[in-house]
DNA sequence: AAGTCAATGTTATATTATAACATTACTACA
DNA sequence: TGTAGTAATGTTATAATATAACATTGACTT
């Protein structure tokens, strides 16, 4: 209960909406909180089934913005009591990335929670190299533009857009 | 000679320069004679070994512009008497990757020669789903940028951007 | 209760990649 | 000329990531 107004206060605290809120302190049980419930309303609307191993699985990669090896995910399910072989964490991670709840990062061969559930898109991803958390920008934000020809010549389905470096928290730390 | 003469009548047949050159009808002796001269040009001025496994990879990424994955290099390279196990293969990737030679696509863990050797650059590639093969576009000709607020809070070293969708040749061929 | 179907469980194996050490073959230079 | 050093290649083994194929469970339907 007091810890619910200690986050709310926080919260008027932060800054305005930043696309690198994860990577900087916030109030994270309230943007875990608030995400689980966006998750919880998406599969309401589009009328699928929330498993417990789906939930579990969803939990897990919203801990703290860092992606988890389908292994690793293997690894925390186990300690749950779920059964814990390959395909049980690929087959949770393919429904989750095919509804958009869940993207995969090539670069890590990871999975993080998606930060703009609902939205179909073609996110992009800053990877911070140092503190291993990733933000996800969507299209919008990014300012991200092809110019005329490559739109032209090439008719686009997919993006994978993935920047790895340094985010602004590890930067300030760095300076030692 | 004739061949030649006639490369170099389909050459100024071509049109104008083209980002999706790779994906079109060209005069691939050409591109493939031009591209390996580079490659051997990069090595005298690096200084570096030219071995015969390492031209030898590079050929056979240069083939056709699709990518090839590290186990498909490796029967081609027993094909020609070379050992064939994966280290041969993941070494000499590893060494053109690290010379800006050669491409890793993350999306199909595969490898393809890089067009614009020299150049330290973040590639952005097309990848044909119909056709398979691939196109690097260099970050001048992609137009590509990130608006201020993502430059200003994440320090980008490094950018994979891999396009997914159909190219223009294969685009022309789905109208049946 | 029997049938259906989606979800999960299980076994086996495919695919991609690396670690660790051995051999070769070229270079330098004593 | 031979030998020490080193870069490249060769070899063996195994790690890490991912999927195929089939079995079981459990909820819902009729």
């Amino acid at each position: 209960m007091f810890k619910r107004k200690i986050s709310s206060i926080m919260k008027k605290k932060q800054t305005s909406p930043n696309i690198s809120k994860n990577f900087m302190d916030h109030d994270h049980e309230l943007c875990f909180e608030s995400a689980l419930k966006d998750f919880k309303q998406h599969f309401i609307e589009k009328e699928l089934k929330l498993t417990p191993l789906r939930l579990k699985v969803f939990q897990l990669l919203l801990k703290d913005h860092r992606p988890l090896g389908a292994y690793q995910i293997l690894d925390l399910l186990r300690k749950d009591g779920f059964s814990s072989t390959p395909p049980i964490a690929y087959r949770v991670l393919d429904f989750l990335i095919e509804h958009g709840f869940v993207h995969k990062i090539k670069k890590l061969n990871a999975f993080v929670a998606c930060s703009h559930p609902g939205n179909s898109h073609s996110p992009t991803f800053m990877i911070c190299r140092k503190c291993e958390k990733v933000a996800e920008i969507n299209e919008k934000e990014s300012g991200l533009k092809f110019n005329k020809e490559t739109s032209s010549e090439f008719k686009i389905e997919e993006a994978i857009i993935e920047l790895i470096g340094i985010c602004k928290n590890c930067t300030k730390i760095e300076v030692i």
